[in-house]
DNA sequence: ATATGTTTGAAACTGTAGTTTCGGAACGCG
DNA sequence: CGCGTTCCGAAACTACAGTTTCAAACATAT
């Protein structure tokens, strides 16, 4: 057999690893670069995250600069070449394989996703499943056509009513989500009618007091949504509408992500039903910010 | 002088997107493949999933073939040749990144809930592609070490706070989101030592008055962590660790699915890093909250 | 054995990616 | 206005990636 010698065992074929990313680097030099280096700089940042996957040549080519720019800016970044920064970006990119699970406990690792990204991937998947266009259509219009739009959720749940009112806030007002701070759900009960809408954000680890706001909404017939996932067992029922998503994945803490989706995936519709009134909201929003230069 | 503005508009710039998978394409000709070929196969499939960061020539030589093996085989799998691959690779994996979202509000919402899926695994995938894993290990050490912990957000950054010190209480005390309801950042800054560690969330739209923040912590020799999207510029040359995650879909509203994911890593791996203590203090609290019965 | 057909890597070949050089343009400043 | 400085891209240059050629090595058949 020939097989000279073979080139297959490099002694480390992986020379670099450390050092900061191409990301920090940049960041680090971004002040200080001429214009048609931060050009270079924004598409990598913006358009071509993994580098690894892009010639030099390419890169010049859509931030509309020549080669040698790119050159120049790969040195001026503290690499050897564009080649070198090459390699770095591929170690780098790999959050891939080997973690282990959560430390809760034990088990869990057996069976499920390698990785933390596959886990939220699996559990927005399994959501979507439980999810009908239809009924999120319903919800979004019964969300626009609200007088006002109460929202409620504690623990966890609390952050996801927040984001939620966020959104709607946006093109629309009336949006409280109660209670607040040092208040209890009940110094609200007084005010909700027909024509509100309730939104009930109950994700796992519930607290007790729920169903007894959702009765007294009832009983004055304000609508309600419910946001949920498949371990609630008596609240669907006071309910108009459930909305289940998944939260338990392999890792130790629960996973919002799903719950998050769902309330963007309403917003976004909610939007669209909205409307030009939406819209103008929108805008009048956008203008005030302006003016008021809040943003950097 | 030709023409000095003509950047990014290639004609098609989107060569291909669809055909079968260099996977499957491997898959459907392994039986017929030389030895050489073969042996390539097998480290496209196992070592270089990613075809698109690798060049020919690497490849030969991980396999300890000539590069003309390389050649025959990809115009084999039906390739024009290596290039061909290559793009074909990187087109699968990031279809769609930098499409622009729907004109605000309703064009997209039209599609189910599937697409919306889409976006939001994308925005996931891209993600982790900014992350390493050493990076995320180091920070964790970091906050399971700090005295205190303090955090920071505003607006839609402030839901991505609030979730985060729930997750970190689970395991640790001394974690502090500012500033309260009502207060001002500034009424904190005099607490800060060295001891302690600062994260600052900040996505899109963020707000004045963090650099200075981060200034003063800065000044006092505290660690900031930074929870940022692409598009920051001058932050991250503040903080000692930048963590980047997408945001923009393309849909109305920006994605907090990534930050999310991004936090619970985050938490999952401080609580590894915590041990035995960290579990302690979690059964702890899982105690006393069985004695008080707050769940239902 | 000779004939026919594969498979293979070395080496020649070619194109193009990345670097370097260089002159000009743009700005700053006395 | 001159005189530096910095920034830029065209073009020359170099190196190497990817292709092609070719003959040796091996297989199988006749």
């Amino acid at each position: 057999m020939t097989k000279t010698s073979h080139p297959a065992e490099g002694p480390t074929p992986k020379p670099d690893a450390r050092g900061p990313s191409i990301e920090s680097r940049i960041h680090d030099h971004y002040d200080s670069l001429p214009d048609s280096e931060r050009k270079l700089a924004d598409v990598i940042l913006e358009r071509a995250a993994d580098l690894s996957a892009f010639k030099a040549s390419e890169l010049s080519a859509l931030a509309g600069v020549s080669k040698a720019a790119a050159t120049r800016l790969f040195q001026r970044l503290g690499f050897d070449g564009f080649d070198e920064a090459r390699l770095a970006a591929r170690a780098r990119r790999d959050w891939g394989s080997p973690l282990y699970m959560g430390a809760s406990g034990s088990g869990a690792a057996l069976s499920g996703p390698a990785t933390l990204l596959e886990d939220e991937i699996d559990l927005l998947r399994r959501s979507v499943r439980r999810l009908s266009p239809a009924m999120i259509d319903d919800v979004a219009a019964a969300m626009v056509g609200a007088r006002r739009i109460w929202l409620m959720g504690y623990r966890n749940s609390r952050f996801l009513a927040d984001y939620l009112r966020w959104q709607l806030i946006q093109f629309r007002g009336d949006v409280t989500v109660l209670p607040g701070t040092g208040e209890t759900a009940g110094e609200y009960l007084a005010d909700l009618t027909e024509r509100d809408i309730l939104v009930v954000v109950a994700l796992r680890r519930r607290v007790h007091g729920l169903l007894e706001v959702m009765e007294a909404a009832r009983a004055v017939g304000t609508p309600i949504i419910l946001v949920t996932d498949p371990t609630a067992r008596r609240l669907p029922a006071l309910a108009d509408w459930t909305l289940t998503v998944e939260t338990q994945g392999h890792f130790a803490f629960d996973s919002c992500g799903p719950a998050l989706a769902l309330c963007r995936f309403l917003a976004v519709t909610a939007l669209g039903k909205a409307g030009r009134r939406g819209r103008a909201h929108m805008e009048r929003v956008e203008r005030r910010h302006e003016t008021l230069d809040v943003f950097n």
